[in-house]
DNA sequence: CCTCCACAGGAAGCGCAGGAGT
DNA sequence: ACTCCTGCGCTTCCTGTGGAGG
């Protein structure tokens, strides 16, 4: 009989107890460096204990910084308390990277105050209606978080937050507030100055951590998910290092660990040190590229895919002059590229107008970094610079057009 | 100094999809 | 079911810019 792989990796020994406890996805019962942050968003929500309504809350911060894990917390112990003294308070979570639009979020809303219905089909009115109508009969104390809140489409927004702050003029009893969470710092400057005035009534940024902190976070995690002693802690405090040179997020130092932890187990090894924390730090880098790369529509990979395979070439770095970095690309030859990749996947191929606006939304994104000519290059063009390794960027995108 | 090159980026307009109004 | 309207992605056209080369 073949062999089955599964048995030899069920059976083997692993440094694990229990791998979710280390994925980020995983909400940690307590929440270390953020006990002002709990105190002051609670105090802010306190007043729908009195049945009033509490203001508009807008928080900032850094991915990994613990935004959501802190109001989803204070959510809940929130709706206990609530529970206990049975007050109409009525909370839902969005993460507005699934509802980008003002009525995406208002029927999601609505299915979620009638979960046995089903609203396709209905009018844009019609379901606001049943959603005012819904809060004001049950007189509810309701609360949206509204999370990646800067994921809503531009002129939405201004739209979406009226709607829902509007909903107070016509109700006596019951109120409805917005909780709003951004990792865009930019974000709030786009904003309407009424929006803007009424999402941030109250504001709160959560700092980075630092490299001590996110040592002491990593350490109550890993007796929940690493058998005990297998651990080096050295293996930690680079994860800690790594993660707060890069950002200060917890999520890419869970992440480390985790990582460090699956080389450990496949290699055999009974321990896991700071090289396999080392080693892990490529994997979740190209990790995080990949999924940025994924969520790209298909015109933005080609003209990436044009760039990191003209990086690629030897001719890009033998035609420079001089002092110029060699990596560097001229706007033009990019798009010749672009052209006959867009033919050889038969793909559209936008004008070259269209095609700036690619590299600038490109650069944005923080793909690619651009420089306008200097000496050395005739006329006026830009020089494009990737940020990331030719290599695997070209094989991760040519493996998406050839699934 | 002028002209040309190789672009940048604004303005206007076009075709289409999808929602609103009737 | 039908028109009307509107926003989006894009093209076309155009003016501006700064170095290279005569």
């Amino acid at each position: 009989m073949a062999e089955n792989i599964f048995y030899e990796l069920l059976n083997q020994d692993s440094v694990f107890i229990d791998k979710t406890k280390i994925s980020p996805h995983y909400t940690p019962v307590s929440l270390p460096f953020r006990n002002q942050e709990i105190k002051t968003l609670s105090i802010w929500l306190s007043p729908v204990l009195k049945k009033a309504k509490p203001h508009n809350i807008f928080i900032y911060g850094k991915v990994g910084t613990g935004k959501t894990t802190v109001v989803k917390h204070v959510i809940d112990n929130l709706l206990s308390c609530s529970k206990e003294h049975s007050l109409p308070l009525y909370t839902i979570y969005i993460n507005c990277r699934n509802f980008q639009t003002k009525n995406a979020v208002l029927f999601y809303c609505v299915q979620h105050f009638f979960p046995n219905k089903n609203f396709v089909g209905y009018s844009k009115s019609f379901i606001y209606d049943k959603f005012l109508t819904y809060i004001k009969e049950k007189e509810l104390n309701f609360i949206v978080v509204l999370d990646e809140v800067d994921k809503i489409k531009e002129r939405e927004i201004d739209d979406l937050i009226y709607s829902l702050t509007r909903t107070n003029d016509e109700l006596v009893f019951g109120s409805v507030s917005v909780v709003g969470i951004s990792n865009n710092l930019f974000f709030k400057s786009k904003l309407d100055l009424r929006t803007k005035s009424s999402l941030c009534q109250q504001e709160a940024v959560f700092p980075p951590y630092d490299a001590e902190q996110l040592k002491e976070i990593l350490k109550q995690r890993v007796p929940l998910a690493f058998k005990a002693e297998v651990v080096d802690v050295s293996a930690i405090n680079a994860a800690a290092a790594l993660s707060a040179k890069e950002s200060g997020d917890a999520r890419t130092a869970v992440m480390l660990l985790l990582r460090a932890g699956e080389l450990a187990d496949l290699n055999k090894e009974k321990r896991v040190t700071d090289q396999d924390v080392l080693k892990a730090k490529a994997k979740v880098e190209s990790e995080i590229i990949k999924s940025m790369v994924l969520t790209l529509p298909v015109q933005l990979q080609l003209v990436l895919l044009a760039i990191s395979e003209k990086s690629l070439s030897p001719k890009a770095i033998l035609k420079i002059t001089g002092q110029l970095d060699s990596n560097v690309l001229y706007s033009g030859e990019v798009y010749e590229k672009y052209e006959e990749l867009c033919k050889k996947y038969s793909e559209k191929v936008v004008s070259t107008r269209w095609f700036r606006e690619y590299i600038n939304e490109l650069e944005t994104y923080g793909f690619i970094t651009t420089t306008v000519s200097g000496k050395g290059v005739k006329g006026n063009t830009t020089l494009i610079k990737l940020g990331f390794d030719a290599k695997n960027l070209a094989n991760m995108i040519v493996k998406e057009f050839s699934e």
